[in-house]
DNA sequence: CTTGACCTTCCAGTGTAGTGGAAGGTTGAG
DNA sequence: CTCAACCTTCCACTACACTGGAAGGTCAAG
């Protein structure tokens, strides 16, 4: 398989696949004669779990931490139980975050809805911020 | 005033304020004999609005099209509320998605738990994943 | 034999909001 | 006069996940 056609199989582009093995996610690939790059269907699966991590809001480096762990020959399951916990503790810190912003934003536009640009001060540059 | 004072006085950087002059959202400071920014105390006014904006989440560059505005002549009321209302929509989507991705996150999570390894195989990299 | 699609490496840039450091000039106190 | 603390410009670097492009090699069809 050409690094071109697992892309298209994987939904990606080439120019990732090879990003993704300079970053030591992927294996090395076997070359060819010539070169190329000649993967095995097993990639598919390796960059399907890339994605699903992704999917996860995992890094890039967290990823690449539990295929390394996988390809000493241990079971990641451990570490990842401990990043999907941490992933989630991490998220809801998120949502409060977002949430106490959502409410600043949310007077302010309250508080800059119908008043008068007259009453603007040149000084503070804008009175409802 | 110069720079260090009144960097202090906002409570940043020497290093920003040149930053922020660079990218326009300072306008260029006058200069003493010997090449020394000179600030008057207005400045600490504008740079309480970009603070204020920043803990609103606009960008710098949302701030500086403000600004501009401001600098233009014309009051940017109308503008601010533009933005606000578009910083609202965008929190709103940004905590709707990472409701769906907690909701990802806690069933995988869920799932990884009490769990076998031995279940794990290795083709898939992580079953749980 | 040529054409076009594919592949290779390597270097550089994207956006965000700064930070770090080098090399050199200025200011004010002792 | 010297010394520290300040200032100047300029260039590079941070994290993140890629993306663009140049220069050149390979493969299959016509």
């Amino acid at each position: 398989m050409r690094i071109g056609e697992l892309a298209q199989a994987a939904g990606t582009t080439a120019k990732t696949l090879r990003f993704y093995e300079d970053q030591g996610l992927l294996l090395p690939a076997a070359r060819t004669a010539s070169g190329y790059r000649d993967y095995g269907p097993e990639t598919l699966a390796r960059l399907d779990f890339i994605h699903r991590g992704q999917a996860a809001a995992l890094t890039l480096a967290q990823i690449r931490q539990i295929l390394q762990i996988r390809d000493s020959g241990t079971a990641p399951c451990e570490h990842v139980r401990e990043l999907l916990g941490m992933r989630l503790a991490e998220v809801d810190e998120q949502i409060a975050e977002l949430g106490r912003l959502r409410e600043t934003i949310a007077q302010l536009r309250a508080a800059a809805e119908d008043v008068e640009p007259e009453t603007c001060q040149a000084g503070a540059v804008c009175v409802y911020l």
